[in-house]
RNA sequence: GUCCCCAUCGUCUAGCCUGGCCUAGGACGCCGGCCUUUCAAGCCGGCAACACGGGUUCAAAUCCCGUUGGGGACGCCA
């Protein structure tokens, strides 16, 4: 399942090149859940760069909640970033394949002094938060272990840091521009749990260094964890990244996008008849302009990315744009990709038996008729029932006011001629239909209709001669005759 | 509660940094028309926004301050 990882050194130095060096950022989820579509919003705003910059684009999976970290989420992380093309070039790294490393260097900031013992229990913690919070002071640690001096602990006991006390910390972010924390606000936080657990702020720290990150790029609701972290690369004796924070993706009522606002997993959008490309685009223009630009091709949004454009503030997702976006790609794509693609679709469809014996080609003509009428696959393969099954319905309205016993005549002629024609493609078909309507003095409405209703059993359907070529001759003719027959009945 | 971020049509956004070219442009959606064998697609047109209040300036969507509103963070989650 997953691609060759490549050497990855793990003791790599430090943010190798500098400043205009060589580019790395990373994705890194945490695998409690199916990949969301705000994640795939960070990982292709990275994986932008990074294809921009020639550097490199690495997948990390942050696991260390062993509670709520399961292999299933992993597995959809990864093949929800294929299936969007985001391919990375090293990874996926697992923290909790690296333990060892943050266990050592969390030791070694408590040998250096920099981290303490703290004997606090969760329970106490909590109960003295909820105070605190209750009387409106801050929520945070008090540091009452800070000063104790536990050398080695006897019970439980996790490992703080000693968070600089004064002075602030800055963050020049390439989004947001200059932020600036006061220290005194933030508590000492745990880096080490008493099970031995590295903390997300202290992992992620340890982990972006050793690997040499150079641009964290991330939701805007890391913001708040920066200047949490930044002490820690300062203590750890790390060079200290860029960072961007990318504005958060909102449903229609502007609270967090969650799956209240309809489907929110990558993969869902697979399953709904999305063309990766389609939501790509979307995505990346929630958030990101170049100037009017709505439509860009990847080698373009590679060439012209930059996190200049970037929006500072959070975008709601619009379903109905993506729609738009997604029948654009279907529209525009290439046929044969597109045919490609809808296979699938037919088959779960209950179509697949009847594609492959379709005439070779067939599913290529079929998407160019459909593809300026369908928004996603989903529709298109639902739509290909009408072309590849035996029966079909025929709308009852539409029979009642089409299939009328005046017009049974023209059906019977153009039938007729139809089957006595050795050609049935589509200028001759074309040429038959002519013929008729000049001969029974009718407009090509007149009788169009009632044939599309026949072929089809609807009143909206691809040109007519399109249609016919889709059924192919034998079905075109059983339908007519059926027609007939319900036209006769009808009045 | 405290801290941080944000603020242009219903939504995504251009313009803001480097004030005048903005009568604020584009896109989705909506409405109307054209095209037309239907439905689409396409094309044309319409509705629709600088949150508010103060400054600065000859001039402010653009710069400054405040207010309001929205979002985020305050875990032995990530």
């Amino acid at each position: 399942m997953f691609r060759d990882s490549g050497a990855v050194d793990q003791g790599r130095g430090v943010g190798k090149g500098g400043p205009l060096g060589f580019v790395r950022v990373r994705f890194a989820p945490s695998p409690t859940g199916y990949l969301h579509i705000g994640g795939v919003r960070t990982a292709l705003f990275n994986w932008l760069f990074a294809r921009r910059e020639k550097g490199a684009f690495i997948l990390r999976i942050e696991d260390t909640d062993q509670s709520r970290s399961t292999e299933e989420a992993i597995c959809a992380i990864v093949e929800g970033l294929q299936w969007v093309g985001l391919d990375w070039d090293e990874g996926p790294l697992r923290q909790t394949d690296r333990m060892e490393l943050y266990r050592q260097h969390a030791l070694a900031l408590f040998e250096q002094g920099l981290a303490y013992w703290c004997v606090c229990s969760a329970e106490e913690l909590e109960a003295r938060r909820k105070e605190a919070q209750a009387k409106g002071l801050q929520p945070g640690y008090d540091g009452r272990c800070r000063d104790r001096g536990i050398a080695k602990p006897s019970g439980d006991a996790a490992l703080r840091f000693k968070a600089p006390r004064d002075g602030q910390t800055v963050i020049e972010d390439l989004i947001k521009g200059r932020v600036v924390f006061e220290n005194s606000l933030l508590d000492d936080l745990i880096i080490l749990r008493s099970n031995g657990y590295p903390t997300y702020n202290f992992s992620v720290v340890v982990d972006d260094a050793l690997m040499g990150i150079t641009h964290v790029v991330r939701g805007d609701d890391h913001l708040t964890n920066t200047p949490r972290q930044i002490p820690l690369f300062q203590a750890l004796g790390f060079a200290i990244p860029r960072f961007g924070h990318l504005p958060m993706i909102m449903g229609a009522d502007k609270t967090r996008l969650s799956k209240r606002h309809g489907a929110t997993s990558v993969l869902a959008y697979r399953e709904m008849g999305y063309l990766p490309d389609a939501l790509v685009n979307y995505l990346v223009r929630l958030g990101w302009s170049h100037g009017d630009q709505e439509i860009f091709s990847l080698a373009e949004l590679i060439d012209k990315f930059s996190f200049d454009h970037v929006q500072k503030s959070a975008a709601v997702f619009n379903p109905e744009k993506l729609l738009w976006m997604n029948a654009q790609y279907i529209k525009n794509g290439e046929q044969k990709r597109i045919a490609e693609l809808l296979l699938p679709f037919l088959e779960q469809a209950g179509l697949g038996e009847a594609v492959k014996k379709a005439p070779t080609g067939w599913a290529e003509r079929f998407v160019l008729a459909l593809r300026e009428r369908s928004q996603t696959l989903v529709e298109m393969a639902t739509a290909a029932g009408t072309y590849l099954r035996d029966e079909i319905e025929i709308d009852q309205a539409a029979a009642t006011k089409f299939l009328t016993q005046v017009i049974v005549p023209s059906l019977e002629k153009l039938t007729g001629r139809i089957e006595a024609s050795s050609d049935f493609a589509v200028p001759a078909l074309d040429q038959i239909f002519k013929q008729v309507l000049e001969e029974d003095g009718l407009k090509m409405g007149q009788l169009a209709q009632p044939v599309r209703v026949a072929l089809t059993g609807r009143t909206a359907s691809p040109g007519l001669f399109e249609v016919m070529e889709l059924l192919g001759r034998e079905r075109t003719l059983a339908r007519l005759r059926k027609g007939i027959e319900q036209a006769k009945a009808g009045k």
